[in-house]
DNA sequence: CGTGACGTTGACTGTAGTCAAAGAAGGTGG
DNA sequence: CCACCTTCTTTGACTACAGTCAACGTCACG
């Protein structure tokens, strides 16, 4: 198991070999998940913590009628649920949305790390954080932009973010989500996100067709979509461009 | 200066003595900050973090036409911006909503602690994602509850923080802030937040006047908004009638 | 080749936004 | 102490963005 995703561009310098070594014996063997499977279930008692490996995952709280807004989009090299460690019990649901691969560390190994490597532990604390800046981006995305506007920011995001891995060329990207899960994600309905797809295909903005998604004018809809990639915490010099 | 209310239902039992002295010794002279003023803003590099002992505040993003998203309302109790330690630079602005008084944390002391105290440490963190949870909620509130149920959400919410704090009966609380806030809070504009609001008044739900809320119907309101005050992670025992 | 999930489109509805104006409340200075 | 000013609240009329309902198309898979 490597954890080199996750600290691809994570402030990886502020870690001695060590520290990398002692997370990378934390981590159990890893194993496959199917897709569109349930990991964890809200108020589950946890006791390891998910490191996503290969595939998509997601969180998501249910309403009454039992209709899912989505709360986070990971991608390898993401921890799904570090903040079941201190939290203990989960709030909301985990779930995968491709097949996927995962590896498990066990919460007693985490209190190992707590007491012997401090920078370690900022480390994963930071990783914690920066899931709660994306939340506050979802907060704002809802809150603040119109049907159109959230599709592109969501976009934006998720090309970030597969960039940071090495998992977008700047342009395409696999976006295993069908028009209903990108639906409970930007909080409209999967017809309305239809409309709004092809409304940003006719201004030449971003194309989907089948999981895969184009950005054909990348300046043009982080203006339309008041995308500023500074609440991911990249490096600089990989979000240059 | 001390963390009391910070410490009250919040794994307090958790923490040794030394524990708590250490955090109270780490806290430098509380001091006073005036009504809508902004402490940080967007960008800033932060070197301390600060604890709310008095007053109410906010965090917030701005969309391009300088509009405010709230991300966060933080009464007395709440550290507002203690991600700001491991983050160094935070990703939205903080300000006061009423005049306040705070005691800031240096953010060397913290790493003395994350040094010398793992257990104190992992309430730190926690508490940070405490934060986190209710991000998730109210990402909830604005993808899936329509405007009634929004207010209706944030009250409960707001409610429930204060009553931890003794700043509730469980029926009348102080809540200084304008229909304008409240919009800002729950992504609708400050004339609807009007409408919704005599609609919750003619329900015999809430009543608001002046900076007071009154619940007139809990069960009835908890209901209407889908509210369960599980993500706070209070004690059962608070939270219970 | 049939079936079920997903995608697409149109017509109609409804919730919330916009614009405008007037009323209350609270603070300041003459 | 009152007049004035600003900010906040309230209401009405009109608009528009997104939801709902329904039907049909497409695709993958068994």
């Amino acid at each position: 198991m490597t954890f080199e995703k996750f600290l691809l561009g994570r402030r990886r310098d502020q870690l001695s070999a060590e520290d990398i070594s002692a997370l990378e014996r934390a981590g159990g063997a890893v194993r496959p998940l199917p897709g569109r499977a349930n990991l964890i279930t809200q108020g589950d008692l946890v006791s390891a913590s998910t490191y996503l490996v290969e595939g998509f995952m997601c969180r998501y709280l249910d309403d009454r009628k039992g209709e899912r807004q989505l709360i986070a989009v990971h991608v390898p090299g993401d921890f799904v649920d570090l903040h079941g460690y201190p939290l203990k019990r989960l709030d909301h649901d985990v779930a995968t949305l491709t097949p996927c691969k995962i590896a498990q560390v066990p919460h007693g190994r985490l209190d190992e790390i707590m007491r012997e490597r401090p920078g370690l532990s900022k480390l994963l604390w930071f990783s914690t954080l920066l899931d709660a800046a994306m939340h506050r981006e979802w907060i704002f995305r809802l809150g603040r932009l119109d049907a159109l506007a959230r599709l592109g920011h969501f976009f934006c995001e998720i090309e970030a973010k597969l960039r940071a891995v090495g998992m977008s060329d700047g342009r395409t990207f696999a976006l295993p989500m069908t028009q209903i899960d990108i639906a409970e994600t930007c909080g409209i309905t999967s017809v309305h996100v239809n409309r709004m797809l092809r409304d940003l295909r006719e201004r030449s903005l971003v194309h989907m067709r089948a999981g895969v998604v184009t950005f054909l004018d990348r300046p043009a809809l982080y203006r339309l979509s008041e995308f500023d990639p500074g609440y991911l915490y990249l490096d600089a010099d990989i979000m240059e461009h």
